[in-house]
DNA sequence: CATGAATGAGAATTCATTCAT
DNA sequence: GATGAATGAATTCTCATTCAT
């Protein structure tokens, strides 16, 4: 019994490993630049090997999108539990965004700011199941700010519309920062004030009477 | 003499016709998928031809980005000069930074969505080139602003964060709609009810007293 | 003791399973497009398992041609054995001969259609063997038609060149129809007039006073 | 003007080679076993140079069969003028189907007794036209038995019927002599001799009270 | 006995690029 | 100035086969 739970382990070790090196490679050089031999390389298995644990390699990029969903769902979910002020769960919600993002910079780039082409992929199960994931995540951000309106704390008219609103300006702000908050050439505020500006206009902007 | 006038123009406006086909092909199918080929095609010139005008098909993308941010930024020139009501200057290039995000999305992904880690390509004099003006280009964001609340139509304490911040806005917004919004699978409302409910958040934020 | 041999009988049950399912696919989809993979698929066991049992793919094949050949053998010899009218014995044959390849396309193919070019394959004991099997089965036509001409009923000069004569021709038919006849660019009149009047016109070319 | 020319001959000098090179392969090894690599090999160019003059795998094949049918029917086509006596002029054409089979064995081989994966190559044009040269040659065949018939020479109920019956005769004949008939392991009467009995077999069917 | 895991070899095809003309 | 022809290198993906367990 021993050997068959190793055999596992090692088979999820290898799975992970490949979409590891995958996803530091989509996001160094592109998906559309990284070949399977590429990651088969990176990890010293042979290409075929990769085929072993990903159908294609649009599954590979599926399968991370849905690591990326997982794991930020699961902060959300957390938070949203733990209840107390609606004006500082939605806040706490965001900043738990953008630092998923930070912590996460290669998932968080492939899941959200990088383009493939679209119309093959999603026919699949897969992907079916990651885009379930992906609008369960959303869900959270819905909930979050329709218990601020509901409770007097905010005001705004559509929930749907200021939710997507509100996702479009954290985005722009947690990929901004990852990508180029080391640049030299822009002379870029220090993160940590950028963060909290942000959440503190996206706030104002929601409060009562503004 | 006045032959060699007619080549030169004749040889500049092939150069843009090939730049032209190129752009559209970019935008129609996406960088990775544009042949050399697919651009000949277009113009009914042979692939070589092409070789003769740029040094390779990454050249024939610079020279697109270049073009294409002078748009930009020649547009938000312009505004600036119209003078007229702050704010509605303000709204305007806001709203003219989408709209040409939207427009030249290939582009726009690979400025600004795209991880800096091309040595190859940051050392060369184009990419400075085409820094210099990204930076000109934030230039009337700042000054846009700054303008505002000169006149006290806005208010808001560091202006070199604020501007920041409401570029990653603008930015998140421009690039979930170029990468999603056609996504079936995301309940999206009408594009351009959430670019003018994002100008709305954003002012909003920054109305004195909010 | 009881034990050894159902172990045997077991071992060689999926031997045979392996066979037919390898039979049923080579004729499905042809040689080239099957794979051991597909074979293992089929009867619910592991690719390797096969090659407990096989050599290789070719000695599957192989093995195949030598138990098909063999069935052939067989069936013809059932019918001599049968005696009764010459005529009709032969016929009987020649049938049986057209009928078999089309039940067995891809041996037939195999076997009749493709050229021995194969170096390897022609020194192996196997083939040998199966070669054996082949000139075997022609002699049973040789003594069908002997019989038809000693009886009368049948007229020809010589034995051994009717012999192949008609062998061409049954082959001609048979390998056509296995090859075209399911092309809907070729007018084919039903399958079974075609035998039927091949057969006939070979009946025919050999009756006295012909 | 010159060069133009020579270019011209060139381009269709290699196309030819090419054209040689994949039909000795696809006798040799059988058209699934042949690789694009293995073709260009032997005439010492790189694989992608293939892909100049066909548009893939499958078009050299329909490419191969167009040239046989073509010839083929040309030379039908020329007894067919002569005129003469109706059943020596089918004697003459038959005679030459299986010549230009022995001359060609290579293309007649792969025209007539090589399985492709039929479905897919169909919708192609290209196929579509050989198709076309193809069922122009049987005309040949059914117009000549036509003749004898109304001539009163031979006797046959149906025509189609038998022109069928007597082309899958013929193409037995040529197909078996082609193959094997250098095999040691079958003891073949000399191929003149069987080539005409075959030939004489055939008319003797159709004989009127036969 | 059976197999899960792994792989080297090779498949068809495409592409950016060069160069003689 | 323009190009037809050619190619080396790369792509995704499949397969027969092996071997430790």
């Amino acid at each position: 019994m021993g050997v068959t739970e190793r055999r596992a382990r090692e088979k999820e070790e290898l799975r992970q490993k490949i979409l590891d090196a995958a996803g530091q490679l989509f996001i160094e050089e592109g998906f559309a630049n990284v070949s399977v031999r590429k990651i088969a390389d990176r990890i010293e298995y042979s290409p075929a090997t990769i085929y072993l644990y990903f159908k294609d390699k649009t599954d590979l990029f599926t399968s991370l999108c849905w690591e990326t969903f997982s794991t930020l769902k699961a902060q959300l979910a957390c938070i949203e539990q733990e209840g107390g002020d609606p004006v500082a769960a939605l806040r706490k919600g965001l900043r738990s965004y953008i630092d998923f993002g930070l912590q996460h910079p290669n998932h968080y780039l492939l899941t959200f700011c990088t383009p493939i082409g679209r119309p093959a992929q999603e026919q699949s199960e897969d992907f079916q199941e990651t885009n379930q994931v992906g609008l369960e995540t959303f869900d959270h951000l819905r909930r979050a700010l329709e218990r601020c309106r509901q409770s007097g704390y905010l005001q705004f008219e559509d929930l749907e519309t200021t939710s997507q609103v509100v996702w479009t300006f954290i985005h722009g702000t947690t990929s901004l920062m990852i990508l180029n908050c080391g640049d030299p050439h822009f002379p870029w505020v220090p993160m940590e004030q950028l963060i909290e500006s942000s959440l503190d206009m996206i706030l104002r902007s929601l409060r009562p009477g503004a």
